[in-house]
DNA sequence: ATTGGCAGTAACGTTTATGTAACTAAAAGC
DNA sequence: GCTTTTAGTTACATAAACGTTACTGCCAAT
């Protein structure tokens, strides 16, 4: 997410966005909902981000101390996520998220078959 | 917002970050949560966004059906717009990261205050 | 005749975000 | 000794997103 500039950062939602927008994020934190998951694991339930951009977006959200990295030395190494304290709150926004999601596609849709048929 | 590959599109957290994502989308949605406002006012409202961005934004925005282009034949012109009956089914998620925004980024200020001390 | 306000548009440039492919280490299993 | 597995990294490239500046048309007021 790009930067903001120092003045809009009164707007709470600019917050937000700086810390959970971007592409993946938002997809991320939901699949930690439920507890600590590994990378490997992550990779495979989000199989259209590459490794690359899921490493950076994990560092993303443990810099800012939504994530908890922990790294357990064996071998082959096995690395987990979870959501921190911080990062639970933001679990409403993404249940919010999660029940609208489908509902605003189907009415969206539908909404531009409509445009197309003309009004 | 970059677009998602077919498979991702399950996952109604893409949904949701189809429409509303990108930098300014939530905070322009966030000003529209009472009334129809003119143009102009947004402008003023989103100091940092430009002109040309806010009108992508806004047109963006009018195609899927989130808000209502209201075009006053008028000299000079005046344009408002509001949010559609698809755009109010946003306020929960709005609402939710309006009252998380300033809480979470007071506590993530604080965690890397914490972690520059070093723990 | 010039200025100002409104809601843009056009041309152009920069910055982020995202993607691909190839590579690493170290132990365990065959 | 070769392959597999895991969680990455590196170098490189592209695509979106965002931004700046200058410009438009029209009427009303100065």
């Amino acid at each position: 997410m790009k930067k903001f500039k120092a003045h809009t950062s009164t707007c709470p939602i600019v917050h937000i966005m700086t810390y959970i927008g971007g592409k993946w994020k938002p997809i991320i934190l939901g699949r930690l909902l439920n507890g600590a998951v590994r990378f490997g694991k992550l990779a495979v339930q989000i199989p259209d981000i590459s490794r690359k951009i899921l490493t950076e977006q994990l560092k993303e959200l443990e810099e800012d101390g939504l994530i908890i990295r922990h790294s357990y030395n064996e071998k082959p190494p096995r690395v987990e996520y979870e959501l921190s304290e911080i990062g639970q709150t933001v679990i409403p926004v993404l249940m919010a998220m999660t029940e609208l999601g489908s509902k605003m596609h189907e009415a969206i849709t539908e909404y531009k078959r409509s445009v197309i048929r003309g009004h």
